[in-house]
DNA sequence: CAGTGGTCTAGACCACATC
DNA sequence: ATGTGGTCTAGACCACTGG
């Protein structure tokens, strides 16, 4: 059985003297990334993976728990483990919308799509998304409403490479959220993001859809959305009103 | 050797059917809670304390994990464990606070404490804060530089009874964060905080202290803080200009 | 019932820190 | 040299799921 600075394991990114259950997360990862198991799919069983890297269950499970830490596969117990997925993550809708009413309780919002433009990117966007010069991308705006109410206008920008067949019609059709809709029908999972937030006034435009007045402070989320390998895939900006809803963020 | 329904432990707050090493976790955060050990100093060892509970090492090994996992200790390989604690923390000086400049390196800013007042928690403080009815709190305002410049107005509420002897005179003496000042001085940690955003307009108090126009759009960050238990310790409001910086968060 | 993940144990060795 | 946490193994049993 090899030990930890073994070389069972074939071509590691993690470095040779990483641990090995770093080293099988690795492998995980990879396999995760080249879709060998689909969202939703369990992937192979802790005893038969221990038998395919020729280590025990024990390192194994530290990996499986290592992914499932970072949110790329789910445990479920007397079931398997699975490939996290956006599609069927009905409590969680609020896990990349931070956005909550004042009083009470959290109802997922009606998402309208306004429209779907083509275009060059701005030079901080294609800076963001390491855009290759002259790419084009995909810009699409949104609002979403709380209660029939608009609270937040999102202006949404990707590689148009990695959507190919992107329209309104389609988006309209689809039933589940933005990322459930990227993942199942172009194959772009998002896994982790970063957001700015910035205190602004509303232009006209902005005022006119979110129904305030012009120059009424108003929440600018900035967000840049990654995929695995830490590659980023999205540039979003939202911006909200926040007379009856907030921010919600916890601090560990 | 107690097993998983055993009653080797004594009156446990996490339900008898609990995990074995959520049990000894329960436990832990007793000790810590009762300053078995003080802020900064090491925990025995993990053999010992598997002695001392009559379990494994590896038992042990697992609730430490789920501690160090929400803050509450610090491991460090070769030299034990040890209690967190914020007057240390020089890296993470950020770990509450989220402001960050829009460009360049994030400096630790400097504090200047304007006032502290005694007086009657608003209704919604006293609720937040859980305070039998009459209970008297402190308030603090303060002020964050960076680069001289100010960007962040905090008031800052506590219950009056849990930091008595609080002046203005022993904070301006104290060198530290404030969270090191209310843990060396009153042997208050902060653990835990939940923050709500809203964009606002900058009154005129407001507006003369951050050195902007009234009614320029402001973030206000309204901060919620707990310790052991999750009991609520601080209700915080800061207001943030964010014309060169912004609130940063992770969303995993 | 068989198969899955979840817990617990006992013992080995490694890497790091200190004396 | 000794003691600490970090990794790895092998095997046992428990709890949950589904045929």
């Amino acid at each position: 059985m090899p030990r930890s600075h073994n070389s069972a394991v074939p071509t590691p990114t993690t470095p040779s003297f990483a641990p090995l259950y770093l080293q099988i997360k690795t492998l995980l990862e990879r396999s995760l990334e080249a879709r060998e198991w689909q969202p939703g799919e369990a992937i192979p069983s802790e005893m038969e993976l221990a038998r395919r890297y020729a280590v025990s269950q024990g390192t194994v499970r530290k990996a499986i728990d290592a992914l499932a830490a970072d949110n790329l596969v789910v445990r479920r117990q007397g079931k398997g483990t699975f490939v996290a997925t956006h599609t069927e993550e009905r409590t969680s809708v609020f896990r990349f919308l931070r956005i909550r009413p004042n009083e009470g309780a959290a109802l997922a919002p009606r998402r309208r799509l306004l429209d779907v433009r083509r275009g060059k990117p701005t030079a901080d966007v294609a800076r963001l998304l390491a855009l290759k010069p002259g790419e084009a991308v995909l810009t699409l705006r949104r609002v979403l409403d709380f209660a029939a109410t608009p609270v937040v206008l999102d202006e949404i920008t990707v590689p148009a490479a990695l959507f190919r067949g992107l329209t309104k019609a389609r988006y309209d059709a689809y039933r589940g959220s933005m990322y459930a809709f990227f993942e199942s029908e172009f194959g772009v999972r998002m896994l982790k993001a970063r957001e700015k937030i910035h205190a602004v006034a509303a232009d006209t435009v902005t005022a006119e859809l979110l129904g305030t007045a012009v120059g009424a402070p108003l929440l600018a989320v900035d967000r840049l959305t990654l995929t695995y390998g830490d590659r980023p895939v999205e540039v979003r900006r939202g911006l909200c009103v926040t007379r009856d809803h907030h921010y919600l963020n916890e601090l560990g």
